[in-house]
DNA sequence: ATGATTAATGAACACCCGTTCAAAAGCAAT
DNA sequence: ATTGCTTTTGAACGGGTGTTCATTAATCAT
């Protein structure tokens, strides 16, 4: 018993990915402050207390979705420091415009329900996103020591390279008139001319 | 009495306004869907039917700010066709960063609640960004004809300059590190540099 | 089959929501 | 002081909110 995993009377194990699927899905097409515990219950197709067995409240869940999503984007965003800035900052812009296509709806949650956070779940959330800036902020450094770089400012270099490269998410869809490739490749061209590069 | 207590009769000149200002403030802080006409009626030191003098339903009161806004930015928004598309250029993204951080709030408001309008207010407001856009692609397409450019797709490069500089909104706090001027010259440099300018 | 454990129900709690409207209160002109 | 008009109140409406919890149902180990 004592090495036994808890596969005692439940399908916990899956009501609960359920429950995190449909409150991603709901806050983001609604917006979380629109979205009842009720309503998410009834995606799952339970009553809305059953859900309390698979989170604390309601701001928990929120918060849940976004720390998993922004502590999947530092888990992936490894530019290794050995390549040189160049490489390392196109590796970055396509990591980042592929990543942040492929959820378009945790991208949203996380950009735009913040104000829902109480102050010390806004103070994580904010952490991790620091961590991912510090992450382009290094390669721009890098680059810029090198002189490969021509940058006045990488503090504004990052926030803007960002602002750009997630701003894709806006209008993106797959199957429209450009492949995600050609969204990379002209991306990449703007990034590497803005950064003075060549 | 020392101190007299709101009165009712002949308050609508000034009412009025002090309801916009306060779902404004509100709106931008909470969001729309977390702030209550009695919320609103509270700021302005009135009881929530009061608010119905000014608006029909607390959606117009949204619909109305980013209306007003957007007509504004457009308003404002004009780049003589006789001027070379660089100078054009310089002029839009100084126009752009300025009007944009002189309404922190309405910006917010315009970006973030969209999904709060109705089908048909949501058209009207995507159709003055629209036109909006259109003055920058307009721009950059004369640029691109006249070899003052290397664009590939005016449309992309549209989208990601309009990203890039609203970006400024998420980070810049006036008396901080730097200037509004510095930060248009630093944008500046980057549009110039991705549009191929030079 | 029994007992233990877990999950889900459904009702209840106290409170908040947008909106309406008759009544009251203020103002300006007579 | 009275009339006509505008503005606000305050209560009410029907319904929704997040959350709790005793009860019931379902599952698994023995």
């Amino acid at each position: 018993m004592l090495f036994m995993a808890r596969t005692t009377g439940s399908h916990a194990g899956i009501t609960g990915p359920r429950v995190r699927q449909a409150a991603l899905r709901l806050f983001a097409q609604k917006g979380y402050a629109a979205v009842s515990m009720r309503a998410i219950a009834a995606e799952v197709g339970v009553q809305a207390g059953a859900l309390y067995n698979y989170t604390p409240d309601k701001e928990s869940l929120l918060f849940d979705l976004m720390r998993v999503h922004l502590e999947e984007l530092l888990a992936q965003a490894d530019f290794g420091a050995e390549a040189d800035p160049l490489t390392r900052l196109r590796q970055f812009v396509e990591f980042h415009i592929r990543f942040h296509a492929d959820r378009p709806d945790e991208v949203f949650i996380a950009y735009m329900e913040l104000r829902n956070l109480s102050p010390e779940n806004f103070a994580q959330i904010e952490a991790l996103r620091r961590r991912y800036e510090d992450r382009l902020e290094t390669i721009l450094r890098d680059g810029a020591k090198q002189g490969v770089f021509a940058i006045e400012d990488t503090k504004i270099m990052t926030l803007a390279i960002i602002a750009m490269l997630t701003g894709v998410n806006t209008w993106f869809r797959s199957g429209g008139r450009l492949s995600l490739d050609q969204v990379v490749a002209q991306y990449w061209d703007m990034v590497r001319r803005a950064v003075g590069a060549e």
